[in-house]
DNA sequence: CTGAAAGCGCTTACAG
DNA sequence: CTGAAAGCGCTTACAG
């Protein structure tokens, strides 16, 4: 591997004027001599090495993403719209998917420490509260902006207000004439499924329905959850349940599919909204709350990076979600 | 931050010490003397500069991947199967999209260079033969290995036989009664789809029909192309186009909405089959052929972790596909 | 078993 | 405008 060094030899000046002569802001030095540095560098193929710039600036110029799982669909818009405002800022991205494990979650937070990262984004529920985990962050060892509601004061971070969206969604539901709505819920520890829960249940009280136990079914975000939530339907029917509320799209696109499974129209017999509106939602012609998440994971590159370079940022930046009612409700 | 040399001072010993009590394998050390290390590591909250250590060992324990767009269901779970297996090598992975420009894979290469990562997984039609790329592989500079054809000789690939494949699939379509059969095929510069464009054509080869020009309609792997395709077919119906065999899901999907639109009923009219198997296939009744995703990325992790380990490796790894009939064939 | 020293490949204050 | 030297934070051969 050819080093500064050799470049210097080649070139017959000091390796401090190769430095120069390649970090272009620096113009202290004479443009034949750089012509001599730059053909020497072409000659030989010389590529800068950064991790040795790294060691003296103290600066890797990468930052970590956290998030759960790439395999599901609500994260890779997410993960280009970070990767895509990295790259406008010179920054480059490390991935690690958690799945939801403290542990894993951990154990990256700690190679991304050692690896000298610059600063990480968190996406969803990925930081529970926990001794070593708020020490990391409280100690501020490396900026961090999170996707979401942050467990642990002082993060920036950058959400939809999940509670509002699923108000709203029921909302239309309930003005659709529906009265006995099911929703399928995220698994209990994600905030987001929590705000989402109580949005539904904001919108059924405010028109005086008393959300009942039975009709809130306890899913996890996957596909599977999904498809097997009608068999904790309490019936389906004028008298019995007419609409769900899926709290994303992966779990509606299951119950879509159960249900026609079993000879049910929709929405003819019931209606059925999701959350997240991530890809193919069109497709099945799912109405769902669009969550602008390429936005989210852009919002949040650039926070950290306006963080990074000393700028002053709001602590909370939420962004707006909207409904999209397309053919199943 | 706190460093080496803290700890050593806190802990009353050299530097040379404190390191030599971190890495384990070096038991040249007194126990007692590590404890006081270990102590003082846990006391002071010392986490080593992977830089520094990586600048002294010229590893750094990263590889670079390199996608063509993550919000192409088919790479999510490449993403997981290699970072699944870059976690049990200690392997940590940057991610790069380069939405198949050429541009931004050649930036991403020079800046995989200059990070100096040990290694690059590239997926799919990135290398475009080309002067400054075909150096970048050639010099051998980092070591490589392509999930696909290499259009660049002497790389470590793992693929899938996608010529036989397709072949199948469209062999399937005859057994099943088709004689008039149109593709949907990818972009032109994919090896993989025009793999499977000749399979098509072979296998209506063998039972003597042959394709027409205006069977054969472009498509760049996209939605959009498949949902449009439709108004490219030369008429559906008996007489006319029986069945689609569409070069990946994501278009299947598409065509099927454009037909449903239509009033098409499938496979009653017309039968769709797939290619892939991404997420929701199943749950939109997709036949398909499933292609290991997963062990693709994982198998290419593995590989180059060999490689990396100075292990002898196969040239070319292929692994098995699969055709899955659901309910559109 | 432990320490002093050289070295990894850069950058930058300090002289000149 | 340019060079010699110190320093970034580690690791490891070399002595002892």
């Amino acid at each position: 591997m050819v080093t500064i060094k050799d470049v210097a030899k080649y070139a017959n000046v000091s390796i401090a004027t190769v430095s120069r002569a390649l970090n272009k802001d620096d113009n202290k030095v004479k443009p034949e001599t750089r012509e001599k540095v730059l053909h020497a560098v072409k000659e030989l193929g010389f590529y800068p090495n950064a991790i040795a710039r790294s060691l003296h600036h103290k600066k890797t110029k990468m930052i970590g993403l956290i998030i759960q799982d790439i395999s599901n669909p609500y994260y890779p818009r997410i993960v280009r719209g970070v990767e895509d405002a990295a790259q406008k800022h010179g920054y480059t991205v490390v991935l690690a998917n958690v799945y939801r494990s403290r542990q894993r979650t951990q154990n990256y937070l700690k190679i991304f420490r050692e690896k000298r990262l610059d600063g990480v984004i968190i996406c969803g529920g990925g930081i529970v509260k926990n001794a070593e985990q708020d020490n990391f962050f409280k100690e501020n060892i490396m900026s961090t902006v999170v996707i979401g509601k942050p467990l642990v004061d002082d993060l920036h971070s950058v959400q939809v207000n999940n509670f509002l969206a699923a108000k709203d969604a029921c909302e239309y539901l309930i003005n659709c004439g529906h009265k006995k709505i099911v929703t399928i819920t995220g698994p209990k520890e994600s905030t987001t499924a929590n705000d989402r829960l109580e949005g539904y249940k904001a919108a059924l009280m405010k028109y005086g329905i008393e959300p009942k136990e039975e009709w809130i079914i306890q899913g996890d975000f996957q596909y599977e959850s999904g498809y097997n939530a009608i068999d904790y339907f309490p019936g389906i029917g004028k008298d019995k349940i007419t609409a769900v509320f899926s709290q994303n799209d992966v779990m509606a696109i299951g119950v879509i599919k159960a249900l026609r499974e079993r000879g049910f129209e929709i929405p003819k017999d019931i209606s059925v909204i999701g959350f997240d509106d991530t890809l193919f939602t069109a497709s099945h012609g799912l109405s769902s709350v669009a969550v602008p998440v390429y936005d989210l994971g852009k919002t949040a590159m650039t926070i950290l990076a306006d963080l990074l370079a000393g700028n002053d940022v709001p602590l909370i930046t939420t962004l707006p979600t909207k409904l999209i009612i397309r053919e199943t409700c």
